[in-house]
DNA sequence: TTGACATGCAACCAAATGGTTCTATATAAT
DNA sequence: ATTATATAGAACCATTTGGTTGCATGTCAA
């Protein structure tokens, strides 16, 4: 067992991977042992154990040995960083000063919500 | 989903690194530059150029030429996916069921059933 | 026109990532 | 006691990722 208090994974690093969100999308419901988890993937139980373990460093799941068992849960904790994150950028479009600095900037018919699009 | 361009890179991706979301935050004051935003970093201006080709590529941030310039800003909308995406995990902690269903599985196995369905 | 500025892009590279197989250990059941 | 189950982890591998340099193109200012 390496040391789980030096190496801790990013949460943004942790949810980037398809298959570590559907693992959360699983433990919504219950907790689960590795086992079952992997059963509704295509890969081998051992890449499972490694999201697994991306994802407890991240602190978003948690585990407790369960007889010959290892459940896992979800944790709150790292969802709620997450969250904040977000938050931090709704003031982009709720705040009305930004609205009216693009108006002012651009000195065209901004509306700042959705504009035509770029392709590149 | 309102993307109306070709979606090549997934929003959890783009957010996971680092120089990429701190390019994000740059972007919450203003529409900037590339070359603006990449002397904010000790990397190369072609480095910043990729990862604001991903964050594009994400719906993240969009683009417009002004003159010479070529003026990145923010873009709501695939905010508001991952946003959504949080929202689904919020049951699991603000759901008084959820929280008895751990006190009670501490015992043995109890199975309360009160999950809604949803995928990706 | 010339030169400086702003960007675009191809080619290349090292390290990280996501997967594999094989082996080992601990617990449960017969 | 033996066998089946559940997990852990090492060693290895291909692809992706995040960076580089060098060169090309487009635009503004003298």
């Amino acid at each position: 067992m390496t040391a789980n208090a030096i190496e801790t994974h990013d949460v943004f690093q942790a949810i980037a991977d398809p298959t570590r969100r559907k693992v959360l999308q699983l433990l919504v419901e219950k907790e689960l042992p590795i086992s079952e988890i992997s059963s509704h993937f295509p890969m081998s139980r051992t890449a499972v154990a490694k999201h697994l373990r991306i994802l407890s460093e991240a602190n978003l799941v948690s585990s407790r040995k369960m007889g010959r068992e290892k459940r896992y849960r979800l944790q709150p904790e790292s969802f709620n960083e997450l969250k904040q994150w977000l938050t931090y950028f709704e003031r982009f479009w709720e705040n009305k000063l930004s609205k009216l600095r693009y108006v002012v900037e651009n000195d065209d018919e901004v509306t700042l919500d959705i504009h035509p699009k770029h392709d590149e």
